[in-house]
DNA sequence: AAGCCGACTGCACCTGCGGTACAGTCATGC
DNA sequence: GCATGACTGTACCGCAGGTGCAGTCGGCTT
């Protein structure tokens, strides 16, 4: 079963591979099916059997990148946790854990699937965008939980929308991919996730 | 000579304008030549009079964005200057203004350009890539040279570097303008321009 | 008035890609 | 031994991005 069962499952997710790797390179308009059948050894009509059309594999790619980076947040707050109980220092460490994490990519960092399916928008259907908008909300809720337990010990110093606080961190994710491509700097995202920890510091403990 | 060079502009330059709409909207891919003869009531040889291939018409596209870009910026920092002669409060004044512009922005965020070419990187050549990232260490120049003349009058009390807080401001218009198409939240970039100028004041001024 | 030039039009044609349709194959599991 | 899942191969379609080229038309120079 199991050489079965892994050349069943390595087709598709061979297809899957190969299509991440390529649509954070070059973006999903310009990843065509044909080098991806050619890349994974199958026929077209192997593909369009796992896939009924291009939209489906963005559909699957993004669910795949979306539960990814979920487990990777999983992780990190968890092992946050696991070294400190104070839910201000938690969240502290836990960014200092994310942008130690971003500084070991010494290539850039391969984008953010979320901004690629955005951009190209129209090409999918309603059904794709729904599910980068419920990631972003999933990511919003997560940081707002953390940023509300942190306000009850830690009275702001500073005005600030906890909700907007919490969405921050997503638009500094998404951006400093965006920016550190542009830039061809592969540390600039690990930097801007610091500064966002320097801000949720001043925030709560002051300057 | 008006009327002849009206003519004569109109064509390449409703091109452009009907592309940039439809590039913004639905992506660079998905935006089809044939559609924008149509709309420009051209023939597609015209097109390829004006542009010798679709990577031309990004090309037009991105430095066409950038110049208005850079005269919305230069116009939002004369005005703060002019109300203003502190460099901190004339940055912060310039913030406020460029919040209020994103505010007044009823419908979602168009989208940037820089990005969207970000994204779809290898449908154009390097040239293409090389105008983003000038562009990109525009901006950075530009604020940093604003920050480094705010230190010289107020010391930090937040230990930050002055190249990632000019930075960070591209980071978030860019990330902001992403989550904010994502979420279909037109005012969530303002808000998150709101925020960074709360962060610019408490490294600055304190909390 | 002659003629050149820039800005096109019209048409024919080619390629690559996404996608459809459908018949056949071949190993595995019940 | 037969159904099912995971494919292959072949043939075909329409659209979009180009290419090539001959012709047109108005304005500008000389």
């Amino acid at each position: 079963m199991s050489a079965t069962t892994l050349k069943r499952e390595s087709a598709r997710d061979k297809i899957l591979e190969l299509a991440e790797a390529a649509v954070l390179q070059k973006g999903f308009g310009a990843t065509s099916i044909e080098e991806l059948i050619a890349g994974a050894s199958i026929s077209k009509s192997g593909f369009f059997y796992h896939f009924p059309d291009k939209g489906e594999l963005a559909k699957a790619l993004l669910l795949r990148y979306i539960e990814r980076d979920r487990v990777i947040l999983d992780d990190i707050f968890n092992r946050a946790d696991a070294l400190n109980d104070d839910p201000l220092h938690g969240f502290l460490v836990a960014l200092k854990l994310f942008a130690d994490m971003m500084a070991a990519m010494t290539e850039v960092h391969p984008g953010c699937m979320v901004a690629s399916v955005c951009y190209q928008e129209q090409l999918f259907d309603r059904e794709v965008h729904e599910l980068a908008r419920d990631a972003a909300l999933a990511w919003r809720v997560r940081f707002r939980a953390r940023l509300d337990a942190i306000v009850a010990q830690y009275p702001p110093r500073v005005p600030v929308d906890l909700e907007d606080l919490a969405d921050m961190l997503s638009v500094m994710m998404d951006g400093g991919i965006t920016i550190s491509r542009i830039m061809r700097d592969p540390q600039l995202l690990a930097r801007q996730v610091v500064l966002y920890r320097a801000f949720v510091r001043a925030v709560f403990l002051g300057a």
